[in-house]
DNA sequence: GACCAGGCACATC
DNA sequence: GATGTGCATGGT
């Protein structure tokens, strides 16, 4: 079997097995891009209540974060956790918001792909997973999300080398899978999924969706 | 009380 | 290039 047939396969099962995700959990393109930077490694949980902390201030908006005060923002933001350092990359994204973009985000994913992420990566703070989640669920641009349950995953279907980087990982699925943003999308969720509920660290694999694909959790 | 969560930057070797 | 560490809250 072909691997793009292989993860048409996996996607197929893990999308009957936990129907969809409807990803990313947002009202607008400006709060997935918080919400991408709050989620830096922290339970979404979390990155709730400061979203909806950020709302009750009337700070969810990129006008109005442009106007806080860097300790004010912070404090809205305490629950999500590293505040003080999420703090800085807030601000630090909105000034190259309105610097490069002029504050038009439809004008910013106009921008074709590669350059955009380039953009991105240059915002201290903004790492891989932060700009590819930036560009496919606020932009819906076709790039593939990569994350340490997507690593696990790979990883446990030896679908990829033990020390594949990230960007190796996102052209692995960027070569067997059509690109197509819908498919990335849902791809990428219910990985997170799977990999939360099912493939943790040492946790053993029964009622894993991807059970009966070879594997070995002992990875 | 340890461990983890939808990472990233920076120092050091 | 690889490895180690700080950031920090809140749930299990």
């Amino acid at each position: 079997m072909s691997t793009s047939q292989l993860l048409m396969d996996m996607f197929e099962a893990m999308a009957r097995a936990l129907g969809p995700q409807h990803w990313w959990p947002a009202k607008t393109p400006w709060e997935v891009i918080v919400g991408a930077i709050l989620t830096q490694n922290t339970a979404w949980r979390n990155v709730e209540k400061a979203i909806t902390r950020l709302e009750e201030a009337g700070a969810l908006e990129a006008e109005r974060m442009r106007g806080l005060e860097e300790s004010t923002l912070a404090e809205y933001i305490r629950a999500a956790g590293t505040y003080r350092v999420k703090a800085a990359r807030l601000k630090r994204f909105v000034d190259f918001f309105y610097e490069r973009h002029r504050g038009d985000l439809e004008a910013m994913f106009a921008t074709p792909l590669r350059t955009l992420r380039d953009e991105l990566l240059s915002v201290r703070g903004i790492g891989r997973e932060t700009a590819d989640a930036i560009l496919l669920y606020a932009g819906h641009l076709p790039t593939f999300v990569v994350d340490a349950y997507t690593a696990r995953i790979l990883r446990r279907h030896g679908l990829i080398d033990e020390e594949a980087t990230y960007d190796e990982m996102q052209e692995f699925f960027a070569f067997h899978l059509p690109e197509n943003v819908d498919l990335y999308n849902e791809y990428h969720a219910l990985l997170v999924q799977v990999g939360k509920r099912y493939c943790r660290p040492k946790a053993r694999c029964e009622g894993c969706p991807l059970e009966s694909f070879e594997h070995d959790m002992t990875r």
